[in-house]
RNA sequence: GGGCGCGUGGCCUAGCAUGGAUAGGGCGCUGGCCUUCUAAGUCAGUGGUCGCGGGUUCGAAUCCCGCCGCGCCCGCCA
């Protein structure tokens, strides 16, 4: 038999008696009434029969006891540990400064990071340095044969002009890709003049992205350079001699031979013997694959065709390798798609700084110190960015609007990190010895919250198995939401003593709790707003 | 043309994997609530052909088929 999840008002689960009803050929209202006279548990304090449906209510007193039990002992929190894992994020071509399309990858990954981290999996982080393509020849050549007056700037916003000019220059003159190609031949000979400059000006630029991803709270654990493994590249087309294919002195893998449907051949090699991105993404993930069995990739929807056929070659060379992707979608903009080529973008800075802008002006009068202003207003702003992204589900599509980030009510990081402000509040007035007891909690709401804690561990694992951060990112509005809730009806300071004392400790276990909700999804909690 | 994904009130969005009881939230707009723990809060009102059509089922936003709209991919780019 299959109990469900109640609705509100149903109880906590429930017992739908239609497909009984078929077999045994009866009224499935008169069933449920069978079943609920017969049942009884010590668990359930209530069961009954509603129409054709058998509702039945938890045992609040035994949920209460082990909630607060657990979150105020860690019990909750952990979990068994597992294995190692990868999880590749954000990777994206470093030409210039991070935008705001290319952060869904990293806040989207970097919340992943977390929450497999906190489900037990050993983690590491990586980004994939794509140094060996077009995208940065073609910011080399720019560098080498554009002038252009060099700003003070950070690395990654000094460069990417000449990355849009060599664009520029591409698109009016096609002759220059023959001279594109000529650096990519060269530099992946390993040109020692080439690997020189792409060390200074691609390390610059990365630089630059990962000083900003710094500034939201990602950090990668690994930078794999994609040059580093043209050699494991190579070993890899030996080992897959017996699926290549000869096109014109290039080579590739049939795919519909793979079973692999949408594209029929994947080039592993340019006619003049350089490797194409497919092949050094094979081998960077066998690499992978010696270290971690399981492996994450955090990808663009349009990768999606790419990662069938690179899932595919992996598992012939290394059938033990788990390769997994989370999808999502683009962000774009009112106008249209972003593109740093076309200069149509919103650059991750440029969002945090209007972010934090607003918060300023929000909090100015609020009476906060003036070495306390820097801090919370990074924090909330940080906050806001993280949460505005993950509270879409990943595979839907965005639309990013000035108005909706900057909006910090509702759904929002500072709605959430209010309420852990409040339950601070109450927890530093309060004179309280952590005694309790059980018998004294009996309040509606007081229930409810509980009872919505109490599903952290299934949360955990759910976001982890479906890797779905966004499922955290619900979970945290809908648990700050119940504390309002809580908040409203329960007076907690002014109660009578041993009402005082329980409902003190369930302020405490949801501001635990509140808290490593958030940090897993890279947003900090204040403990004054 | 083929493959994949998305389509839920004016806008954003949950629910779809595992079909069930009046489709949850948020923004916006209108009107209330600070002599009680932080009003970035809260309450009420407003607003829905769950893209369209068919099918399966006692029951479909959810599963199946067809269609429409949008996005992405189908490169000796990455």
């Amino acid at each position: 038999m299959e109990v469900d999840e109640a609705k509100e008002d149903f109880g906590d689960f429930t017992l739908p008696c239609f497909s009984l009803a078929k077999e045994m050929k009866k009224n499935p209202a008169l069933i449920a009434k069978e079943i609920a006279e017969k049942l009884k548990d010590e668990y359930f304090e209530k069961i009954e029969a509603v129409g054709p449906y058998v509702n039945f209510w938890i045992n609040a007193k035994k949920l209460a006891e082990l909630t607060l039990k657990e979150i105020l002992s860690e019990e909750l929190f952990k979990f068994p540990k597992k294995e190692n894992i990868i999880v590749e994020h954000t990777s994206a071509n470093p030409t210039g400064p991070l935008h705001v399309g290319r952060t869904r990858n990293s806040i989207i990954g970097d919340s992943l990071a977390r929450i497999m981290r906190k489900y037990g999996y050993n983690v590491e982080v990586q980004y994939f340095v794509n140094d060996v393509g077009k995208q940065v020849a073609t910011l080399l050549w720019g560098i080498k044969n554009i002038k252009i007056e060099e700003e003070n700037v950070r690395g990654d916003y000094r460069y990417v002009p000449y990355y849009q000019a060599a664009y520029r220059e591409l698109e009016k003159n096609p002759k220059i890709e023959e001279a594109i190609q000529e650096i990519i031949w060269k530099y992946e000979r390993g040109d020692e003049e080439l690997r020189k400059i792409a060390k200074k000006y691609v390390g610059s630029v990365l630089k630059g992205i990962e000083e900003s991803l710094k500034n939201i709270n990602i950090h990668f654990d690994n930078f794999v350079w994609e040059s580093s493994l043209v050699n494991k590249a190579r070993e890899v087309a030996d080992s897959l001699k017996e699926y290549l294919k000869e096109d014109n002195g290039a080579f590739y893998i049939d795919l519909k031979e793979l079973g692999v449907e949408g594209k029929e051949r994947l080039y592993l090699f340019r006619r003049d013997g350089t490797t194409l991105y497919p092949l050094r993404d094979i081998a960077y993930h066998l690499i992978k694959g010696e270290k971690a069995r399981k492996n994450v990739d955090v990808l663009g929807e349009d990768h999606k065709l790419h990662f069938q056929a690179i899932k595919k070659i992996v598992k012939i060379l290394n059938k033990d390798i788990e390769l997994d992707a989370l999808f999502y979608s683009f962000v774009n903009l009112p106008e249209g798609k972003m593109s740093t080529r076309r200069g149509k973008v919103v650059y991750l800075d440029d969002l945090l700084k209007e972010t934090e802008a607003r918060v300023r002006d929000i909090i100015k009068d609020r009476g906060y110190k003036e070495d306390e202003i820097e801090k919370i207003t990074r924090v909330i702003a940080v906050g806001a960015i993280r949460f505005h992204i993950l509270n879409v589900q990943e595979e839907k599509p965005m639309t990013f609007r000035w108005e909706d980030a900057l909006n910090f009510e509702g759904e929002s990081a500072p709605f959430i990190q209010y309420t852990h402000a409040r339950a601070t509040s109450i927890l530093q007035k309060a004179d309280w010895d952590g005694e309790y007891s059980i018998e004294s909690i009996s309040h509606p709401q007081e229930i409810k919250l509980l009872k919505l804690m109490a599903k952290y561990p299934s949360m955990v694992e759910n976001a982890a198995e479906r890797l779905s951060p966004y499922v955290m990112a619900r979970y945290a509005y809908a648990l700050a939401s119940q504390f309002n809730q809580f908040y409203r009806d329960c007076p907690v300071l002014n109660s009578e003593e041993n009402v005082r004392n329980a409902r003190l400790a369930i302020v405490k276990a949801f501001k635990k709790l509140i808290k490593d909700v958030l940090e897993l999804l890279g947003i900090e909690a204040p403990e004054k707003m």
